[in-house]
RNA sequence: GGCGACAUAGCCAAGUGGUAAGGCAUGGGUCUGCAACACCCUGAUCACCAGUUCAAAUCUGGUUGUCGCCUCCA
């Protein structure tokens, strides 16, 4: 597999550290309020990247942490009355009922900072050691300049970054650009006790500890949005390198942002939304197909005619999964011997798979990958009839499961079955339609309509869906 | 000021040297009691200029435009 990595700016071979192994980590979110629409594209997006490794058949370490100490969230505890932990509690809990919403697996590990201050403060302690962070009133900070290699993430130059920065300059340190590893407690705020000050860790730590803890000194991918390049991971990658004295990560995967309305999403304009929001306005699947159906690396626009736009897409795809579904359940495809044409449709849907895999393959692009499902789908819809083979029949649909479900897009019919009072309207309805009572007919097919079941005649029988 | 990205049909979006995937929408047709689904047909010289090349959306230089990072932020 080929990944773009932003350390070189370039697509590189990708290849683990450890054979079958993939160690990743993912910047997980601040808990102190619901996550937006905008984080739910990492979420996603390696949560698929994930998915796919693993069916290539890596053995993944998924690691992402909670940020739960964190200026903002101090400020809503102090704001609601309450604990820093009840506010990081909280919403770690509704988190993970988006996450579960957009099917994004759990990670291996989902550490949380205030979990991890024994290791921080060891990690800090051994960085003062090697002469890389000095302490000055209690606060810790690193010494930007004693790691030869800072800016090779982010191309930028310690000289250049201090030109621009904006900044009031804080007396304390040696060099604008230093930046903190650990700070004395404030008044009202949470702490921990450690040889520098009773206090907590700057944001950046908490990164390079929990990804040494669960993964080890070296990973394979580091990811999270493009806006960590600098300075988090760009801070991540001093403090890892220059504690443990090797290369931190070898691939660093960056998303790049969705906008709303081609602007950068903002309380204060207005353009904010939450996934749980958002996934009361859509079926939560539609939200991830649309996120997919982009290049990870391309800026991307959120809004609601764009996710309706998806929506009609999808249904595209679960409904020809669905057609054969039915076609298979109606025993309409009863016929065990495989034509000649049929060998051919097999093969050409074979080749498509091949084309789902190298698109991924090609610095995970899933943009192709899902043209290759839609050719699958206009090949079944074409090829796969009442009269064709149960074996067609059979891989079409296992094959579109399969692929799916790689992109965690669940198309297996839920085995929901309708209440007893539906399923007695449409047995009214084909009633009607026998004796040609159409305005009956109709009348049903708009009731259901309202209760969202969407009824196709089709000539193995009606079949229904849910809108 | 420094660093970086992007510009493909009405919309979304792949494609990084050999004359433009896929989806949505639109229009016409087939199917249907009607509809839905599906199927067939329907659409672009790839921001602009110059250059390299037998050949460029794809490489180089420039112009214009949009955006991001440099400050908490996915």
């Amino acid at each position: 597999m080929k990944i773009y990595n932003t350390l070189t700016q370039k697509k590189e071979e990708f290849i683990p550290l450890e054979e079958g192994k993939v160690r990743m980590y993912v910047c997980g979110p601040t808990v102190y309020n619901y996550v937006h629409i905008g984080n739910a594209r990492p979420a996603i997006l390696f949560d698929t990247l994930r998915r796919y490794l693993e069916y290539r058949g890596y053995e993944v370490d998924y690691v992402s942490n909670f940020t739960d100490v964190d200026d903002k969230i101090i400020k809503k505890a102090n704001e609601e009355g309450v604990s820093a932990t009840e506010i990081s509690e909280r919403y770690i809990a509704e988190f993970r009922k988006d996450m579960d919403a957009l099917n994004v697996r759990e990670a291996t590990v989902h550490p949380k900072a205030t979990e991890e201050i024994d290791g921080m403060v060891e990690m800090i302690g051994d960085l003062i050691k090697k002469g890389h962070a000095y302490e000055k009133n209690g606060t810790v900070y690193f010494r930007t300049r004693s790691f030869e290699n800072y800016g090779k993430l982010s191309k930028k130059k310690i000289d250049d970054l201090e030109a621009g920065i904006r900044i009031a300059v804080n007396e304390e340190k040696e060099d604008p650009m230093d930046f903190v590893l650990w700070k004395p407690k404030k008044e009202g705020e949470p702490f921990w006790p450690s040889p520098w000050s009773d206090g907590r860790p700057g944001w950046h730590i908490e990164c390079s500890v929990m990804s040494r803890k669960y993964l080890g000194e070296q990973i394979d991918i580091h990811a999270g949005g493009e806006d960590l390049v600098f300075p988090h991971h760009e801070n991540e990658i001093a403090q890892s390198e220059a504690a443990n004295g090797k290369e931190f990560a070898r691939y660093w995967m960056h998303n790049a942002f969705l906008n709303i309305d081609n602007k950068k999403m903002s309380k204060s304009a207005g353009n904010f939304f939450t996934v749980r929001e958002i996934c009361e306005q859509f079926d939560p699947q539609v939200i991830r197909f649309f996120m997919l159906n982009s290049h990870y690396r391309s800026p991307l626009n959120f809004s609601r005619d764009l996710v309706e736009s998806a929506k009609s897409s999808l249904n595209r795809i679960l409904t020809a999964i669905g057609a054969l579904e039915h076609l298979l359940g109606s025993g309409a495809l009863s016929r065990e011997s495989v034509s000649e044409e049929e060998q051919l449709v097999l093969k050409e849907a074979e080749e498509l798979d091949k084309k789902f895999i190298d698109a991924m393959e090609d610095d995970f692009n899933t943009a192709d990958a899902i043209a290759a499902i839609f050719e699958l789908v206009k090949l079944s819809n074409t090829h796969c009839t009442a009269d064709s083979s149960k074996e067609l029949g059979q891989k079409l649909k296992e094959q579109l499961v399969k692929l799916c479900s790689i992109l965690g897009l669940e198309t297996e019919k839920k085995e929901e079955l309708l209440d007893a009072e539906i399923e007695q309207l449409i047995e009214d309805r084909q009633t009607a339609r026998k004796n040609r009572d159409f305005a009956k007919a109709d009348e049903i097919r708009n009731l259901l309509l309202e209760k969202g079941i969407i009824l196709e005649d089709t000539r193995e029988g009606v079949r229904w869906k849910r809108n």
